[in-house]
DNA sequence: CGCATCCTTGACTCCCCTCAACAGCTGTGG
DNA sequence: CCACAGCTGTTGAGGGGAGTCAAGGATGCG
């Protein structure tokens, strides 16, 4: 029933036909939850087993010597783990869960004779790892680029498009902790916390304990210079 | 001759027999120039062939609003401006020249027969992206969470072992301007000066005019943290 | 030579970091 | 029931890295 968020998500790409779909969900049987805070896999492994996020958010990170962690993507319900570990040998960053998450394990073989035999199945996964690629282009420029509060923004709006693509919404998910937000901008959990008021008094997000509420898009959008371009989210069915 | 700059980069995905670079090199035949700070693609184009670098440096870049510059990626000789287009659309951000470059145009429907066809060379066109979404990654954290100076340090290191890996060296290349380097980093020009001149006075590097030579390679490695894991160079031949 | 582009330097400002302390919430155990 | 610890959020003070503005020096090119 859920594990059709993965059909839902590739047919955005625009490649799928109705038998892939049945395909894609036949793949996508058996799920187990995963705790908060745990690692799925870690920098330097080589998984036989391609991870697939059906509930939850994890991310995918990096430590610095002195310990500091550098979340570089965030994987949303639909977002493969590890799409690549049959082409490059090792992983070279590490993905663990933020929030409780629902993973579904798809063997190496099933992904390879997917991508051999199925070659509209291929291009919908080439699809999205192209779209991954374009959200970390997106991140560079708003790290390098945007003041921290017009970053926050737009990532925000940037979570609100996906989970939308999906059939999900923000105020729906969520519970991130300051000190993630922080890890995804490159920024300190206290000038986090302050962005997050400052938006808070700007009125573009209402904070309910934990939950950060967006309550006036329209400026949200405006405010970060957000164009959902770089998500190529309109190829397919409802954008 | 040149051309088989491509093959000499595919190589170290561990992936090309003999014949599949005989295929390639006899694809890469017809170069042509041009010359520098000249758009190659531009955002919202959906070009009909896919661009190989020969010679020179290009760069993946987006424009703000207000004209500044990001520039997301480097795009070194060996590389592909767009292998893309086949499955996105349109192109989300713009390609340029930044030095004077040789380029070499492959039909788009070259490019998909040899995807269907031959399959390492899928496999390793696959490695090749993947490597350029590990490199983003890298340029994330190191835009994230690096101090400017370690963080230039760390981009010439880079580039070392990215043009190493064809066969090419750093000081026979990079006439890179200040400005360039500055939108590389997500700093202004004034502080990449300022980070240039500090890196010089800690001997790390020798500025012969607007030519960079690194004299302490092994000091340099030390000081921005590198590791070369993430480029993924040692599967195939000499790394 | 004159113009353009790039490098260099200085002064001032400000965004953001670090350190530090405190408040609020939740779960655990006495 | 309260005490306590642990985590997250909140706030303040001080400092430094980096931006902006501005002007002057190099260098190269027509």
């Amino acid at each position: 029933m859920m594990a059709e968020i993965l059909t839902r998500k590739l047919k955005h790409g625009g490649f799928l036909a109705e038998d892939d779909c049945d395909r894609l969900t036949a793949v996508t049987k058996e799920a187990y939850y995963l705790g908060p805070r745990t690692d799925v896999i870690r920098q330097g492994e080589s998984p036989d087993a391609v991870r697939l996020v059906i509930e939850g958010i994890a991310c995918r990170y990096k430590l610095m010597p002195d310990g500091r962690r550098a979340i570089v993507a965030l994987l949303l319900p639909g977002d493969f783990c590890d799409l690549h570990i049959s082409i490059l040998k090792r992983m070279d960053h590490s993905i663990g869960t933020l929030t409780q998450c629902k993973i579904v394990d798809i063997p190496r073989s099933t992904v390879d004779d997917l991508l051999e035999n199925y070659p509209r199945i291929q291009r919908s996964l080439w699809w999205a790892t192209l779209v991954d690629e374009a959200i970390l282009r997106e991140w560079l420029v708003n790290m390098g680029k945007r003041r921290s509060d017009r970053q926050m923004a737009h990532l925000l709006c940037e979570m609100h498009f996906r989970l939308k693509a999906v059939g999900l919404s923000l105020g729906s998910m969520l519970p991130l902790t300051q000190e993630e937000l922080a890890d995804i901008l490159g920024i300190s959990h206290v000038h986090a916390q302050r962005v997050m008021a400052s938006l808070r008094d700007a009125g573009l997000v209402s904070l309910q304990g934990r939950r950060i509420v967006v309550t006036d898009f329209k400026r949200m959008i405006e405010f970060s210079e957000f164009d959902p371009d770089y998500l190529h989210l309109d190829e397919g069915s409802t954008s």
